[in-house]
DNA sequence: CGCCAGGCTAGCG
DNA sequence: CGCTAGCATGGC
């Protein structure tokens, strides 16, 4: 067992812990308070998450300004990169475009950040997010996690890993089919057998943005938008814009000099407006009008 | 019932 | 190349 605390005074922008795990990056934890896990929005504040990452128990919360873990060994590191708790936000912030809705969204979610998921379980997670609902995608990840991932046992509760390569990559196409995952099952099981001998993607990492796009598309079942989720929220290209429908049509009607027909035309077009950090600026976005659509069941204007 | 959801693949011109 | 039909499933 081992414990710790990091302060929220100590990163440059701060935290905020709900926004970073329940924005629709990262489909690896679990918040306590169960059920309506994500569909009722604004209760998480000081709720404790929980995930296993590189065969480590995690738990976390934030409260009183800042952040407290508990886990079975020291993960002070590994949160910090998982989180993305040295980018400097306020630095970030300063290097994006000055524009009313991209404003709006940093104040509101002031302190999320992109996180850096392991390669495995974002590459699986994302194929599986192709029309998908958003809180789908958690239930799924989760049913996944509890039927083919390893236990471990922390505190008198049990914790599910992310299931390993080889576990999928020998399933048969009906056993994913079974849990929901409609014609998703075939490109899980094809993309593991693919990974099998590098779960790491230690050969899917490449310097160059751009460039490690087209490396991931070669994976079944990762397209171009995909590909782009996998180098933001686990490889830390933070320029990659993964454009999916709701930047698309945000693109469409707040900045059409930007809206193209090709995925690589509009990909460039956006990050040149948007600026180096262009991953930051969509992923506050997406989550802002998201969220804001949720609670007025509504477009927003600005 | 129809429509849509963080799209992708195969097959066409 | 660019374009599009078809694809599973659940919720409204």
């Amino acid at each position: 067992m081992d414990s710790g605390v990091i302060l929220n005074s100590s990163l440059s922008g701060g935290l905020d812990l709900q926004a970073t795990l329940e924005s629709g990056q990262t489909y690896l934890w679990d918040r306590d308070d169960g059920e309506d896990y994500l569909s009722s929005g604004l209760s998480g504040g000081s709720a404790w998450y929980s995930s296993v990452i590189e065969g480590s128990v995690i738990r976390l919360r934030q409260v009183e300004g800042q952040l407290e873990w508990r886990s079975t060994s020291n993960v002070d590191k590994v949160i910090r990169r998982v989180l993305g708790l040295d980018d400097d936000l306020d630095q970030i912030m300063k290097m994006s475009i000055e524009d009313s809705l991209i404003e709006s969204a940093y104040s509101t979610y002031k302190g999320m950040r992109i996180v850096r998921d392991p390669f495995f379980p974002c590459v699986v997670s994302f194929i599986c997010s192709s029309q998908m609902k958003v809180e789908r995608i958690f239930g799924m990840q989760q049913r996944l996690r509890r039927k083919y991932g390893d236990k471990i046992r922390f505190e008198g509760k049990d914790y599910y890993e992310y299931p390993k390569v080889e576990v999928l990559a020998d399933l048969d196409e009906s056993d994913l089919r079974e849990m929901g995952f409609g014609y998703r099952a075939p490109y899980v099981i094809e993309t593991a057998k693919m990974l099998k001998n590098d779960p790491d993607g230690v050969g899917y990492f490449v310097e160059d943005y751009e460039q490690n796009r087209e490396k991931l598309t070669e994976l079944r079942g990762v397209g171009q938008k995909v590909a782009d989720c996998i180098c933001l929220f686990s490889l830390g290209h933070l320029e990659a814009v993964p454009l999916d429908t709701w930047i698309r049509s945000t693109i469409k009607t707040h900045y059409p000099n930007c809206d193209h027909k090709s995925y690589q035309d509009m990909s460039q077009a956006v990050r040149n407006k948007f600026g180096p950090y262009a991953g930051y600026v969509q992923t506050y976005i997406f989550h802002y009008l998201r969220h804001e659509a949720g609670r007025t069941s509504n477009i927003v204007s600005l």
